[in-house]
Formats: structure tokens, sequence, C-alpha cells
DNA sequence: CAAAAAATGAACTGATCGGTTTACAATGAG
DNA sequence: CTCATTGTAAACCGATCAGTTCATTTTTTG
């Protein structure tokens, strides 16, 4: 039976996965203690360590199954068939509304402060984070539509400008705890700048 | 005496706090072990823990003390009388080089990984060292020199763009260790796009 | 030189942590 | 029901760590 695959596995597996990544992403790697990770977890210590063989092992499965999660969560360009404009603004603000939620401003918090304990880590993040996001944008704008409107000589570039006028002041600023979860109207606002800024820079000649 | 606000002071105050300056910046806070600091810093625990109360306080002087450089690091605007564009870019390329070194990388991480854990230094932080450095920036924006080349109305939020224009993608792989330092062409060419940008973004109508 | 101040090193405390072990209970499939 | 799998609780180990103590030495200063 394919019961079995999970049962293999352990039943409280994805329990302990997910006290881990309650964790791991509030207090760090060093700063997470496993005792604490299976209290939270609802799981004996016993158990955790049965099914992974150390710390190391447990917060790379975490941040693996996070990057994973990220992947997933990319904006759907196919529904973006509609005014090259309101595309970038939609694109530019699911793009912030991540990028500032709880979740993502944790989990990047975690693998940059990681990223030199755990050198595998920082590259995973960035492949499946930031680069993949930054393909899926520069296929975007290798469209016909946006070439009618838009003149991008180097789609790989302009992704690139795209990507770093969404992490603006606002989240530099989350990050640093100065301020908390922005409000609706200002992530709009931010993703009007960025569209405004864009559409600058490549305007038709 | 003056000598006598040294001697106060103990004889060895700076050698513990640049020794805690190398630990903390590559191990991070929780990394970081007081009998590793004092080693480094060629100094008897005793002493260590006769300068600091304990290692936050060391930690928070360590980073005041960065914060302050940050502030007097700041770029020569003064300077800056020439060719609007040639500004731009000098400022551009000051900025980058700062964000690209191995210090500015270090003290960045480490503030943001350490900013739950101590709420007080990533504002101080952010104060010091990105904030400050937007208001200069907005200063040399305002400039009649500046006015007559380009149509900023808001010169803070100009500051703001500008700033996260430096803020690129080369930044955020050196942050996750995916590459490492940049090189001097690599880094010029990134300044000439800030530029390219930032001109299109407020060029006169 | 002599007394005071500063620094040393090494041992020590109490706590925490990662990880293991053991003896026992719950679960689930045949 | 039976038996093997899976999970539990708690004690335990060795290591590390922040912070203290103290007897001794070095440096400064008058």
């Amino acid at each position: 039976m394919n019961m079995q695959a999970q049962t293999r596995k352990g039943r409280k597996f994805d329990q302990v996965i997910d006290g881990a990544r309650n964790i791991f992403l509030s207090q760090g790697f060093e700063g997470a203690s496993v005792d604490v990770i299976a209290r939270q977890a609802g799981v004996s210590k016993a158990t955790l360590y049965s099914y992974f063989p150390d710390k190391q092992a447990l917060f790379m499965a975490v941040l693996n199954q996070e990057c994973d999660l990220q992947r997933r969560a990319q904006m759907d360009i196919e529904f973006l068939q509609r005014d090259v404009r309101d595309a970038l603004h939609h694109l530019a603000y699911s793009m912030l509304e991540f990028l500032m939620s709880d979740e993502g401003v944790s989990i990047f918090r975690v693998c940059v402060a990681e990223a030199q304990r755990f050198p595998e880590l920082g590259r995973a993040f960035y492949e499946t984070g930031p680069s993949t996001a930054m393909s899926h944008v520069a296929g975007y704008l290798s469209t016909p539509k946006v070439g009618d409107m838009l003149d991008i000589d180097d789609p790989m570039k302009a992704a690139d400008l795209f990507m770093k006028l969404c992490r603006g002041d606002l989240m530099l600023r989350r990050l640093l705890c100065v301020s908390s979860e922005a409000t609706h109207e200002e992530v709009s606002e931010a993703a009007d700048e960025v569209v405004a800024t864009f559409m600058a820079r490549y305007r038709k000649a």
C-alpha cells in the first residue's frame, strides 16, 4: 500500500518539521534548542532523533522545504494577459507582499544569518528563491506584448532591476525590526513606485 | 593630565573592542564565545569582564562603535561640485564599494541576524547607517545644480530609490555567500546602471 | 623605590546544550 | 489477539559556555 511510505517515514514526521520551522525561523540556528523544538512539535526528543541524525540535518530539511514552498508560491504569470502596466503592478504587489510577510522576512533573515556557517544553504536559497523568481520575471519581460510597450534589450538585467526596486526601504526596515508589518496602502504605493521607475527606465525611445 | 582618561579606562580597552569586533562580525553573537574573544584580543577573561558587565554589553559596544565608523565614512558631498552625472556615479560607486566590502557585509549580516534578539540594535544600525546615508543623498539631490538637470519633487523618495538601486543582486549574492568580493569592473558597471536608471526616472519632462 | 592600579591565568560554578540510552506505553496490521 | 513498529518520558553524558574568584605578576605613578 502507498500508506506505507508515510508509515515508514513515521507518523509524526510533519509535526517535527513544523515545530522546527517555527523555532528555527524565529530563533535562528544557534538560538534554537533541540529540547524546545521537540516540545513545540509535541514530540519526544528521541522521536526527533529517530528522524534526523542531528540538529544540522533537521535545519537543512526545514530550509529545503521552505525553499520548495517559495518556488511553488511563484506568481501566476499566465494570468498576466492584460495591460502591461497592470501586469507589472500585479507582479510587484505580489512580490512585495511575500517579501514583507512574517514568513518571507524570517526565512530571509535566517538564511543571511547562517549563510557563512552553512555554505550550501545560502546558495540553495538564492537559487530556489530570488534567482528563480528573476528568471520568471525575465520570461515575462521577453513576451512580445511587453516588447511592444518597452525597449528591453537584456531581460535578465531588467528583471534584476525590477526585483531590486521591490527590495526597498520598506523591506530593510522590516529586516532590522525598525517597523512591523506594512499596511496594504504602503505596499500598493511601493508597487506604484516600482512600476513608474521601471517603465521610465525602459520606455521606448 | 588627559592621559588619565585613557588610563582610567584601562590600557587594553581598545584591544578588547577590536578582538570582539573580529569574532562577533565573523561568528555572530551566539557563535562567538567569550573565551575565544579574550584570546583573540590577547587579554585575560577577567580583564574583559572588568570593562564590560556581560557579553551583551560588549556586543552592543562593538556595534555602536561600528555604527559611528559608518557615520564618519559617509561620502564627501562637498567635493561633488562637478557634472551631476559624474557626481551621481561617484556617489553610487563609493556606496557600492562600502556595501560590498567584507566589513560592510559582515556588519549588515550580524545586524539583520540579531535584530530580533536586540531590538535596540536594529534601530541603531538603521539610523546611523542607511537612514543617515539617505539623508545625505537627499541633501545633495536638493541642490540647485541637480534641480537644473532633474525633476525631483520628493528628495527623500528619490534618495530611497538611489539607495535601493545600489543594493542589487550583487549585494544579495554576497550576503548569501553565493559569490565573493566583486571586482572593480563589476562595481563600476553596477554604478553605471544605477545612474542610468535614476536619471531615466527623474529626467526633466 | 614603594604603593596603588591594572592585568593575568587558571580553577571553579551552575547552567545549558546536543545527543544517547533505557524501560515502558501506544499504535496498527494481519 | 499478537507482535512488530513507533513513540514516550526521563535520566544521563560529556562538552561548552557565561561569568566569578583569587593568588600572583606586571605596569603605572608619585
